[in-house]
DNA sequence: CCAGCCATCCTAACAACGTTAAATGATCTC
DNA sequence: GAGATCATTTAACGTTGTTAGGATGGCTGG
């Protein structure tokens, strides 16, 4: 069927331009612009195509939310070539939540409670992976042995998103959110240390 | 003007009377089922009477998330009459999860980027009131001089709402996250030890 | 005591939202 | 080329936050 598979591709692509024209919306606009009739508009059709390539808007939103953390991520590692392994851990700390402050809608749609708990955890598994082997390879290098190391993940994971959402606050700001998530896994880090029956 | 402040009064308790309902709805019914009409119907009035109290929905949200800060931070300050300081600290920390899990939807819009952020800073001043207070009885009970008190008071309070939040995805759970809340402040405090020029 | 005023309340309506049904038009299959 | 399938649009439904205009009732000044 050459034909089904042209129309699947078809498909596709405006299913992609969809996603794209969401996003920039979303991004731009802020999370309040973000309607079908508005994304229907910016790729040209009529607003229930939408309905056609998304079951409903949740479903579209959490593809946006996918995407955000993927664009995370692929920053975040990015920031990982730092070689010194403390370093690598304080600027992704401080990064993740430079990313919250430049992309401030993305991220409130990524963290937001609108969007149901457990398909937000799915998309955010690339980011976790991260974590785990930035984890992985500071335990390794200082022969620290946690004590419960998926403990130990989800309180980073919490840490660094609780304190970016600190950062949209006015008097806060995100320069010093960012200094704050440095701190924060310092400490973290520091207690942790202190913690091993190695070096305890 | 005897009259005008009996109909002060009578506007003062009508008031009340929806705030009170707007509440009873979102914690039963969740934050989609918190409308106007709803409130309205809930007080025996029509919509636009809300109008009256609150220049919009967004004030009287706000006006919600001001009463949750307050019902939070008095069962915080129940929970502080445990005289051992860390054991005070850690308990704060639990429960402090353990309210955003038996309050789920009130939690909800207390931290949701839809609301203003500062607005949401204003409301949460109690909470963190008492969290100062807390922070500073710790750090004098162990002679820690901490390098940067408001920072460690922002980063606790970070931590634990980020953590709270991470309670409602259902393969975390809040009494996992309750646990989390206590290690991380626990290697938090212990951080901030190790870190103190007099015990470092 | 009564006319007038003012606050209060309700009905009706508006624009915009997410979403669906039905109709129209294009494209592919045989 | 005829019939079926897909793509697309127009119209509409119900609901949302919010506002305008008119009715109603109690307070105030004479």
């Amino acid at each position: 069927m050459p034909a089904s598979t042209r129309r699947a591709r078809e498909r596709a692509i405006t299913r992609g331009r969809i996603i794209e024209a969401a996003l920039h919306i979303l991004e731009n606009d802020g999370v309040t612009a973000l309607t079908i009739r508005r994304i229907a508009d910016a790729v040209e059709y009529s607003a229930p195509v939408v309905y056609q390539h998304f079951a409903n808007k949740d479903a579209l939103v959490l593809e946006l939310v996918a995407h955000g953390h993927r664009l995370m991520t692929a920053e975040l590692r990015q920031a990982a070539e730092e070689p010194d392994i403390d370093r690598r851990f304080l600027l992704l700390a401080s990064e993740s939540v430079r990313f919250a402050g430049e992309h401030p809608h993305l991220y409130q749609v990524m963290n937001d409670n609108t969007v149901d708990a457990d398909e937000r955890l799915h998309a955010a598994v690339p980011m976790i992976d991260l974590l785990r082997e930035l984890l992985t390879s500071w335990s390794d290098a200082h022969d620290v042995v946690l004590a419960d190391f998926d403990e130990a993940c989800d309180i980073v994971w919490g840490t660094l998103s609780g304190i970016a959402s600190l950062g949209r606050i006015g008097t806060v700001g995100n320069e010093r959110a960012q200094q704050l998530a440095r701190k924060a896994t310092q400490t973290l880090l520091r207690g942790w240390r202190a913690d091993s029956p190695v070096n305890g």
